[in-house]
DNA sequence: ATAGATGCAAAGGGTTTGCACTTGA
DNA sequence: TCAAGTGCAAACCCTTTGCATCTAT
């Protein structure tokens, strides 16, 4: 990815306004906003590239498509709204997650994942 | 799901030899060795019923296909191996899960996993 | 006997890729 | 200019479904 097109100004337009993990289809979607011919094989490329140069991390979640947010972030988890499936950055972390593991198992990382209804939605009720 | 068919006899008796979540891919390859003809739809199929009917749960995991274990057992979560792909049941949980959520967030449920290397994996290292 | 279950192959849904056209540098 | 990037449509992979056949009861 060397040229700034207009496709990947649109998708990191995106980034710029939203901090929590967005799926291809938001970032479509958002991107479409900015540049409304934006196709989503040019997402799924761009997004692709923007994960190897950094610019973006992979977040992945349970039973759900991957998430692309902005690279660089302190360590941090995640809480997914069942209500608006939106996912939300969270502050903070447990301790002792290494010592779940039985002997033997060498523990190289941990995903804490929180599910519920976000502040909206549990306004909405 | 009313008959006690081989396929699906084949099926629970993957189960009764196997504690930890299995993929559908994995249900089908050790189903075959007692039923060798049984056959993905078959396998699909019964899975999905056997979740209805709580003979088994769904393990959801970041940015893998659906696992399924036996119903019923208390909470746990899992360790997933990123050499052999397996995954593991672990004991114990840790505490404070429910204040990491923003205020007005409502969190229902939670769910921790571990990466890394199952025993026999770092043996073979 | 017969409704439920199976296996195959086709259809779906999401993601990737080949290729001709467009465009940033 | 001209290689990198785009958009389209076809290809892929995993999962589901339609349908003729098989089988547990």
């Amino acid at each position: 990815m060397q040229r700034e097109t207009r496709q990947r100004q649109a998708i990191r337009e995106v980034f710029a306004r939203h901090h929590d993990p967005l799926s291809i289809g938001e970032i479509l979607a958002q991107g479409k906003s900015f540049l409304p011919t934006l196709s989503i094989a040019t997402v799924y490329r761009a997004v692709r590239e923007m994960v190897e140069e950094k610019f973006l991390t992979v977040v992945e979640l349970p039973g759900r498509p991957p998430h692309y947010e902005r690279a660089g972030k302190h360590h941090h988890h995640h809480f997914v709204c069942r209500a608006c499936e939106r996912v939300f950055e969270l502050e903070g972390c447990l301790h002792g997650w290494k010592s779940l593991a039985p002997a033997g198992f060498q523990v190289e990382e941990h995903e804490i994942i929180l599910y519920g209804r976000c502040r909206e939605c549990s306004i909405t009720a």
